[in-house]
DNA sequence: TTCCATGTTCCGCA
DNA sequence: TTGCGGAACATGGA
């Protein structure tokens, strides 16, 4: 499930697991995921290569290769990395495959072919090349340039926390998580949101970003007032035990609480 | 069998 | 110009 807080998790993995292990072989499964259009292909570029470190711009994984270029990782709706020693161990859906010299593996799996790979010389070109807004994780996020970003802002809260060219990272589950805890309606508008709104949605977001990567995103160590663990059909509120109620709002479903999201709603 | 799903990108509309 | 709805992409589960 990759939002912000799952490539963040998914970071921390390669950072504990794959670095400094030189690359003996590249295997390629799925040419389409590749987009680089041009330069060498991703096996020439990666083969005695090793991995060095991790940077991540909301839901884009940036692993930084030793001689300053980068892999990057996008997960889609479906991605995840492992590794693992030998070939019995190979996830399902694998799209990738770094064979490391010492004999070990890493995996890029993805049931949906929705993400994207590519080999990147600039992280910052790319970033720019999305039009990607700021990591909202970053620890120089703060209330201010959450306020500028809101300000002016037309349409729904839920649209803006999903707009990744205005704050990268918060798709459609966390969006639902975070305007749960803030109490607002998932048709809430940035206007109805007045100075104190901004600043609680704020310290929220920040919160459940937070507190999801600190659970490693596993639904079973989220705190027992996370909406996260009862999104599904039958789920009920945590707070209140009402049935969860969807709509579908910017596109997407959201789930909620009809009793303990009221702020904003629409008359 | 049909609908739906954590992703992005494109189009058309108001 | 901006935000939204809908489609497309791909594949499997309910």
């Amino acid at each position: 499930m990759p939002e912000l807080p799952d490539v963040q998790v998914h970071a921390e993995y390669i950072e504990s697991t794959a670095l400094h292990r030189p690359v003996a072989a590249v295997d390629v499964r799925e040419p389409g995921l590749v987009k680089n259009a041009t330069g060498p292909d991703v096996e020439a570029r990666l083969e005695g290569r090793s991995l060095e470190g991790t940077r991540r711009r909301g839901k884009y994984l940036f692993v930084e290769l030793d001689d300053g270029g980068w892999l990057l990782l996008h997960f889609g709706m479906t991605g995840l990395v492992r590794t693992y020693e030998d070939a019995s161990g190979e996830p399902e859906h694998t799209r990738l495959v770094l064979r490391f010299e010492d004999g070990g593996h890493l995996a890029y799996a993805a049931l949906r072919k929705l993400g994207e790979i590519r080999i990147l010389e600039d992280v910052e070109a790319f970033v720019r090349s999305k039009g990607l807004g700021p990591d909202p994780l970053k620890p120089d996020f703060g209330l201010d340039d959450f306020r500028e970003l809101l300000d002016g802002r037309r349409g729904t809260v839920k649209g803006a926390l999903m707009d990744q060219e205005l704050i990268a990272g918060i798709g459609n589950e966390y969006s639902d998580e975070i305007l749960f805890h803030a109490g607002l309606h998932p048709r809430a508008k940035v206007s109805d949101l007045d100075e104190e709104g901004v600043e609680d949605l704020y310290r929220t977001l920040r919160g459940v970003l937070e507190t999801a990567v600190r659970a490693r995103v596993d639904p079973e160590a989220f705190p027992s007032s996370y909406m996260l663990p009862h999104r599904h059909g039958d789920g009920e509120c945590p707070g209140c035990g009402r049935e969860l109620e969807r709509m579908r709002v910017v596109g997407r479903t959201a789930y909620f609480c009809r009793r303990c999201q009221r702020r904003g709603r629409p008359g």
